[in-house]
DNA sequence: TTGTGGGCCGAATGCCGACAA
DNA sequence: TTGTCGGCATTCGGCCCACAA
């Protein structure tokens, strides 16, 4: 119970509050996590870069600190890891408690393949696949490929008409979701229909987002998420990953060499835990302006990977960090796409000249072709969007909401958005964007339609900027009240476009 | 921005971030926080009780802390009043900027009527209406009170047939609601229709919350909110207002004599700000078992008042607390309900020999008279519900909601929930309550019907019980899947009973 | 004076196969 | 093989008055 006494020296930083601690099935975990994250284990060797960390700072407005110093490049040994979901978001994040360890970077650590991190191998009877419109529609129910119905869920009497079940599978946090599930429609298909609607309202699934299934050992049917939208800082992150508490703590920790625990978002941008051996074998290379790279844990579609070349080498922020590698490569991406973010850490890329590409694509071909024939097959813009998404990145610099910067160092995809409410208006140069209050949902494009519920007032978005004269100030934005909402009316939301209700 | 430097000894404790503020309206302000509140002003002298700051923490998991002592009453000075309001639940709340004060006690401050504080004023043009089961219903829009309909909105044009005007109404944000404000039926009444459905929605108002409407000076209306479930630890209590870090900073403060900020809900149980003249007076006064006593700030409705009797005097914790006067009393209210608070602090109560009851009531009638005229008859529980009110309230001590302790210290209303999910059903005895996830709605009675979507099985709340055995153990919750949610059927809700959809 | 319910209509939801990419 | 659409039945939202407390 409480009491009235403190302890200004007690390590309670960082340690999540037990009522958000589940344990999600291990596996599920590491499906949502994404196939490309290798888990830290127990006794791992980890370099912390608290400039990482800190970075899940940048959306917000804490104010600035001074005066404690901290090596950019924090050896560290992993005293425990705990798996976890975030409860409303059903975002998995580890956390991680570590110790500093000043003696690593003397020792010999053995270099083997992995340096003995947990290998990421295949799941079996697990898909994953990305929502389309048909599927967040409330017009109608989500659409299995056959494959993975076949593979993940119990067979269906196929010699009745319309063969169907009830489906029962347990989500991250241990919640029980029921769907309908039927084979039926000419030509024949596998689909789930009641519940499934619940299951996407509940979880606010969008059109991009991605649904996995999984059938455990267990037999037990599991499914999870992940979401299309990765932004680099969540509300989880800046929130509970991080606040001047911790880290103050965590600086305390370091240097008393005891433990601290730290947050860490497989799926978020900012990779401020990196194995021992990535981070030694990264900064053993010489780098120079004009060598070309391939990205590493980019994408999980592996016939095009992303690649660029090195145009400087230089610290990010000298005065703070002098010596860190975070970060320290200026690149340019060969598509040309200039959102990309335009600098990484050397243990995000893979230069051509440190390790054979041969050799890394006979470790990794065999997972890319069970990645293919398991439907992992996101971030795949269809061909029409290819035009616009250009545009598109331009515009994405910043979005002011609420007061908050948001950056966006990852790639984005375009999303319909439903249930908006409170959102920010924004025109950015040619594509309107709309951003929810709650930081979940953004849709941007062109509007096909506002109506005027009451008055059946029917326009365009555009119209309605022109109306507020924003188009002269691509900075300026609207707000769109509680009333003025988006309208559910997802079965007219179309990818690009959105229905306004005011 | 950011940086990599950090200064242990700054002081950014307890303040709120800048996102969060507001300036509502100073009326709107006291108009939600509630009649009978007095907030202190800059300048005054309040008692700091650290004990009740704590019980904030109730509700948490947070590692025991120790080692660092404060006294129970700490004498402070107010630097500042700040007035914001949550932005999630429009909940109101006071930042205040504090500094301790040793020599206070020592000096003779003027104790006039009310030591210096806001003078709580008639607030004109203002109503406060308890929402029904039809209001908060999707079946139709708000009945609003004839005299508060005129006194409040424009005036209509009652030669029309059936004259109506749009009314814009700014909420404690300053965002704007519009309303369309009609007369018609038979017989007449004054009704808000469109619009009004998106507020209730938004704002997630149940039967039993409270909408105020507000004609300021400035003849610009404005509406807040007074929920009605009152558990004195609400969700921004816990995690905004007050975490260890601010806790061990306002230790160090009262040490140092620096400035610190401690959140106030007005509305909330804990009243752990209490104007110094208040303290001064009730330590004054020698309680002793027997004495009858009423309870202050109780209820609004001053036509029956709380009374009950002093039963015993101890501390709440001699080992932490030595000497606290917080929750000191031992007391028993005469209902006979068991489930009031049975402790109070000195200065919630007023001694039938302390303060002459006459003098108390010439002060309070003429106040008294305007709030009825004024419709601010919340908490009034119907005839029909005052037989079961009572087992109610027996079943209420403790209600486990995701390993969290809901403690109930104050008067709680039934209410009927919609949009309930991930909620915890829970058979309190002989009444089934249901508690959702985010603490914000919470219901319990007994339930009418149970629909299953899909196979339209129908049952009880009691028969659900008697299923998963539950009745056995009342202490048993059963947890409600975000799949098996209350359903939206505002219309058939009653108080004390809900549909569920599962 | 005002809370609730029934009537009524249009909109939204949700299951279905057709069709085509 | 599977994404989207039109068809269609049902439910829900929301405005109206009648009735009664």
């Amino acid at each position: 119970m409480m009491c009235g006494l403190i302890d200004l020296n007690s390590d309670d930083s960082g340690e999540v509050p037990a009522s958000s601690y589940v344990s999600p099935s291990l596996e599920l975990w590491h499906a949502c996590a994404g196939p490309q994250f290798s888990l830290p284990k127990k006794g791992n060797s980890v370099v912390y870069l608290p400039q990482g960390h800190l970075d899940l700072r940048r959306s917000h407005d804490f104010p600035s600190i001074s005066g404690v110093h901290l090596a950019p490049h924090v050896f560290c040994r992993v005293v425990d890891v705990k798996l976890l979901a975030e409860q409303g978001t059903d975002e998995v994040f580890a956390q991680m408690s570590l110790v500093a360890d000043t003696e690593m970077k003397l020792r010999e650590v053995e270099l083997d393949d992995n340096g003995g991190f947990d290998v990421k191998q295949f799941t079996p009877h697990m898909f994953c696949k990305t929502l389309t419109a048909s599927d967040t529609s409330t017009h109608g129910g989500f659409s299995v490929p056959r494959r993975a119905a076949e593979d993940c869920f119990p067979p269906l009497d196929y010699k009745q008409q319309r063969p169907s079940q009830e489906l029962v599978a347990e989500d991250l946090h241990g919640n029980v979701w029921r769907f309908r599930h039927i084979y039926r429609g000419q030509p024949r298909r596998h689909l789930l229909t009641t519940g499934w609607s619940g299951f996407v309202n509940s979880k606010k699934l969008v059109a991009g987002d991605a649904v996995l299934f999984l059938r455990g050992e267990d037999n037990v049917l599991r499914l999870g998420i992940r979401r299309a939208s990765c932004f680099g800082v969540t509300s989880a992150d800046s929130s509970k990953l991080l606040n001047d508490f911790s880290f103050v703590s965590v600086v305390k920790s370091v240097s008393q060499k005891t433990v601290f625990n730290v947050c860490f978002n497989p799926r978020g941008g900012s990779r401020f835990i990196v194995p021992y051996h990535e981070f030694v074998r990264s900064v053993s290379i010489k780098f120079s302006p004009g060598m070309r790279f391939n990205l590493r844990f980019e994408t999980e579609d592996t016939t095009e990977r992303f690649t660029g070349i090195i145009t400087g080498i230089s610290e990010i922020d000298p005065v703070n960090w002098p010596g860190s590698k975070w970060r320290c490569l200026m690149v340019r991406s060969d598509g040309g796409d200039v959102t990309r973010q335009n600098r990484v850490s050397p243990w995000e890329i893979e230069g051509c000249n440190s390790i054979s590409s041969s050799g890394f694509d006979s470790i990794f071909s065999p997972v890319t072709k069970r990645i293919k024939t398991n439907f992992r097959s996101e971030f795949q813009l269809p061909e029409d969007w290819a035009g616009r998404s250009l545009d598109f990145k331009k515009s994405l610099g910043f979005q002011v909401l609420q007061g908050q910067e948001i950056v966006c160092n990852n790639f984005m995809q375009p999303t319909p958005v439903m249930h908006l409410q409170n959102a920010i208006l924004q025109p950015a140069y040619s594509h309107p964007i709309i951003v929810a209050n709650d930081s979940r949902y953004r849709a941007f494009g062109e509007g096909y339609l506002v109506q005027n519920n009451g008055h059946k007032k029917h326009e365009t978005i555009s119209d309605l900027l022109k109306e507020k004269s924003l188009y002269s100030n691509p900075k300026q934005s609207t707000h769109i009240g509680p009333q003025e909402s988006v309208s559910t009316c997802r079965s007219n939301c179309r990818l690009f476009g959105f229905t306004l209700q005011f």
